[in-house]
RNA sequence: CGGGGCGUAGCUCAGGUGGCAGAGCGUCGGCUUUGGGAGCCGAAGGUCGGGGGUUCAAGUCCCCCCGCCCCGACCA
């Protein structure tokens, strides 16, 4: 390809409005173009990105022996109120009707559409076991779309679906699935850890999200070096830990003014945050009052709060509500003096701290060397507190690291959650009706392109690796006026094209440093420079990804890069 | 959906107290240049997000609406 004649647009400006680098840069260097908040047009380098993340998943999909298929964007509801999802999934569908009335959905993911496929077809355990699988366009309303492709109102997702008779082969389906996503991240040169997660909407009985490690990424992850264990933050459970032991003191009340973050009031009172007792005033389904209590140096993980509370309509409370409810302010909630018939969650934190320091509901006052079963009780005690770095890991006791990442995967061991309002059942070998036991599968395909960037980009731009790469060789021609330049650099594209290269000719009439700016920029894992040496007999070979470059004789420069790039595909 | 910010040329932005619509980059024409986003000359390019209002006069002041970005709660 000539980049004269390719639709391939950089931009010297950093775009205004992107701040993660995978959203900067995949704008600055001409892969996407945005249309709307969460809605991108992927530009020609950027559609090449994305059919060879396809084909490095399709190849592994097909080799588990998934069969792939095309479902329909346009879902009829009624196959959505069959499972209760057209009322579940809240505004987060996009709604249609068509010229007669008829009511529909853009496809947000296929759970409903595939089991209705394969009840019609599947009747006997002999058709089981089954994987299916698309590349599809999905759309789902997003409250919030971020960065770029990272979370988008329509992208591009991989997604597949098992049946299987029983459970025992429901989890050999959900094992394949893991062991292929497993070698379609490393074939795409992505860290990716694999952690327990919680099913959430989708149901099912358990879930492991693959994440990326990346500055900014949505998901948090605990993950522990010495066993190896690794989930979601908010699934990995903080038990109580061991009593202080310490003497009690004194109780005593002190005088606190206008002293309300904990920071302030550990300096002020010059003590740690950790003998600190935070308490929270929660509304939850918009009425009912709702204080959490929690150590001074710890954060409410709102997912545990939710598991605990059995529902997501809580928020904290506002400034007026804590003078309405407790009669006190914001900084001054503590366990004494509550209303009567609130409702107060202990986090496992609190348990065992002496001489805490405690605010009783008096704006401007706290009392310090607090100290359970003389001073107050305990209540009822809950797992509420987000995971840090150097928990126990709770499976081997060790030291828990976490890190922020994207959500690149997702498997689900589903079991009937869709087979069974939907009816698809089969018939076993002893002519019982059964309900098929499902399995789903995501993977973000557009998703991916925003990881590889954030996982491969320095001050310059992208550094994509070559079986990702939207062209595996650059080739510049410093000086397009020059005759012996300009058709020496001619005879080697002609020649790369030849030998199987994905190359792109940068043969347009720019300046020497506006040609590397671009080619850095761009992101192409090699380039051969061809300029002053080639009175030599020279060109110079550069790799992207670590900036080594050597001199070739020019006869032998696009075979030592062919070698290099079979080198970097294997 | 709550909180914060922004909307002026293709892009990045400037336009105190209302008074002729601006710059750099990019684009087009010409000359010159070619190992790290070159230089000179010339040109084109605008419903100032939209609507209403105040005023002799609105990019600027007031009201309503729309869009985009960032932070929080949800997802691949």
């Amino acid at each position: 390809m000539r980049w004269s004649r390719y639709f391939l647009y950089t931009s010297k400006e950093d775009p205004a409005d992107a701040e993660a680098p995978s959203h900067r840069l995949l704008l600055k260097a001409g892969f996407i173009k945005q249309i709307s908040a969460g809605i991108y047009e992927i530009l020609p380098a950027g559609w090449r990105v994305i059919r060879k993340i396809e084909s490095v998943v399709r190849k592994e999909m097909d080799r588990s022996g998934a069969q792939e298929l095309l479902l329909t964007v346009l879902n009829p509801a009624d196959l959505w109120k069959e499972t209760g999802r057209w009322d579940s999934y809240g505004n987060e569908l996009f709604r249609l009707r068509d010229r007669n009335g008829r009511e529909y959905c853009l496809g947000p993911t296929h759970e409903e559409e595939i089991t209705d496929l394969v009840r019609k077809f599947v009747k006997s355990y002999r058709q089981l076991p089954l994987i299916l699988y698309q590349i599809q366009v999905k759309f789902r309303d997003e409250k919030r779309p971020r960065f770029g492709l990272v979370r988008g109102r329509e992208f591009i997702m991989k997604d597949a679906y098992s049946f299987d008779a029983d459970e025992m082969s429901a989890m050999m389906s959900y094992e394949t699935m893991k062991f292929a996503y497993d070698r379609i991240f490393k074939k795409l040169r992505l860290n990716v850890i694999m952690a327990q997660a919680s099913v959430g909407n989708i149901g099912g009985s358990q879930s492991h999200e693959f994440i990326a490690f990346t500055d900014y990424g949505e998901a948090l992850v605990g993950f522990c070096e010495s066993c190896g264990y690794a989930a979601n933050a908010e699934i990995i459970s903080l038990a109580r830990p061991p009593e202080e032991r310490e003497d009690p003191l004194p109780m005593e009340k002190v005088r606190t003014p206008d002293v309300r973050t904990i920071e302030d009031l550990a300096s002020f009172l010059g003590t740690s945050p950790s003998k600190i007792l935070k308490a929270l005033l929660y509304i939850v389904d918009g009425k009912d009052s709702l204080v959490v209590l929690i150590r001074g140096d710890r954060e409410v993980d709102e997912n545990k709060l939710e598991a605990v509370l059995g529902t997501d309509d809580f928020r904290l409370a506002t400034d007026e509500e804590v003078r309405d409810l407790l009669g006190t302010e914001k900084g001054f909630i503590g366990i004494f003096n509550l209303p009567d018939g609130i409702r107060v969650l202990w986090d496992n934190s609190i348990y065992g701290v002496k001489n805490m320091v405690v605010a009783l509901n008096e704006p401007h006052w706290h009392y310090i060397n607090a100290n359970p079963g003389r001073d107050f009780n305990y209540g009822e005690f809950f797992d509420l507190a987000r995971v840090e770095e150097d928990d126990p890991c709770p499976q081997c006791g060790g030291i828990l690291k976490v890190r922020r990442g994207l959500e690149l995967g997702h498997i689900f061991l589903l079991g009937t959650r869709y087979s069974e309002p939907m009816r698809a059942y089969y018939t076993d070998p002893s002519g019982e009706e059964k309900p098929i036991i499902m399995g789903c599968f995501g993977i973000g395909i557009s998703r991916i392109m925003s990881a590889l960037v954030e996982q491969h980009h320095d001050e310059r731009g992208i550094k994509w690796p070559v079986p990702v790469a939207p062209f595996e060789l650059d080739i510049i021609c410093l000086n397009t006026s020059d005759p012996d330049i300009s058709q020496t650099a001619e005879k080697l594209y002609l020649e790369a094209e030849e030998k199987g290269i994905e190359v792109i000719y940068d043969d347009r009439e720019e300046s020497a440093g506006f040609k590397f700016a671009d080619a850095d920029l761009v992101g192409f894992p090699y380039r051969i420079v061809v300029g002053k040496k080639v009175k030599d007999g020279k060109v110079e070979v550069q790799k992207r990804e670590t900036g080594e470059s050597w001199d070739f004789s020019i006869g032998e420069a696009v075979d030592r890069v062919k070698e290099m790039i079979e080198r970097d595909k294997a």
